[in-house]
DNA sequence: GTTAGAGTGATATATTATAACTAATAACGC
DNA sequence: GCGTTATTAGTTATAATATATCACTCTAAC
């Protein structure tokens, strides 16, 4: 495959993207975000977050204790869904309801709940950035008069890659 | 409690809803639906479907399992998965995933994903009709390039009741 | 170094969902 | 009606996801 006679496009994830680099922002954001709240981010933290960010693909949980297992000792479901507590109400990851799985935020200094793209072919996920949308719901709720708190958005679909030419 | 003295918003539903014939319509709907589509209506989809719509709110798989072995025999849970993913195929139901629980729909003759507005205090939910929503989170997906086949919108808060004054 | 609180380990159990096989029932062609 | 076939439902077992509870350990603050 000629990289050259390819055209880029900013959906092209892997012709453009070092994961190691964007691993490390993640855990060095996250190290940030919990020294300004007083939070200790342990070494169990850090573990799952980076098993999180390893692949910009839903996490799930057991898979972490799996993957948890094999670079430290005692791990229990208990140990994982704790620690997914903890980075989700940090905001560093988001659950996807409709996987029961995780994913890191990729812009955890915004107060927010995630909107999802997901590919239902290569589960490849984006956060999508568009702050239109919740100014868009909440129009819609405030025609029924309800006040929203959270927002489930998961849109699932095809990535530009897996869909037919 | 005085009914003339409450204002008729559209929101207090227990103001103006005759819920028993709300579910009688939705079993018609439902009937009608799967005659259409050479599908059986068959008594325990019925009930299955009865269960759902008893009450404006998320109905669990397991406390289905429980009502419906009050009024059946040889319930267990692959009955009521059973069940409700043939009503899901079928468009009559919907599941919510933030909550693992299973709603009736209320427009079951447009293809559609649902849309709802979650009440964390009473429960109740509703689906919104706002056709403008899917629109939008298209116009969103688009500029990604990427083409949604499902929606999960679950827009959970507090409904106008509930809301403090 | 003591202590209070946070973090983690360990064990048990609850909740949600599916797999695989069998029996009953309805639909269909004759 | 009668046998054939496909659909529906029953049965049993197990997988996958998540929480509760209590005990032990570490750390930061004093
Ligand atoms: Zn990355
Ligand atoms: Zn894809
Ligand atoms: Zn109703
Ligand atoms: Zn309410």
């Amino acid at each position: 495959m000629s990289k050259t006679s390819q055209p880029k496009r900013k959906t092209e994830r892997s012709l453009k993207h070092n994961h190691d680099a964007c691993i490390q922002t993640a855990l060095a954001r996250a190290e940030v975000r919990c020294a300004q709240e007083g939070e200790r981010f342990t070494g169990l933290r850090r573990q799952v977050l980076e098993l999180v960010w390893s692949e910009h693909k839903p996490a799930k949980a057991y898979h972490l204790l799996k993957k948890l297992s094999d670079i430290r000792s005692g791990v229990a479901p208990t140990t994982v869904y704790r620690t997914l507590d903890f980075l989700q109400e940090r905001g560093l990851v988001h659950k996807i309801e409709s996987l029961n799985a995780y994913v890191g935020c990729s812009q955890p200094n915004a107060e927010h709940s995630g909107h999802f793209l997901i590919c239902e072919n290569c589960s490849e996920i984006r956060e999508i950035e568009n702050s239109k949308i919740s100014a868009w719901l909440e129009r819609a709720a405030q025609d029924e008069e309800f006040k929203i708190k959270t927002e489930t958005v998961e849109l699932l679909g095809l990535c530009i890659r897996c869909q037919p030419a």
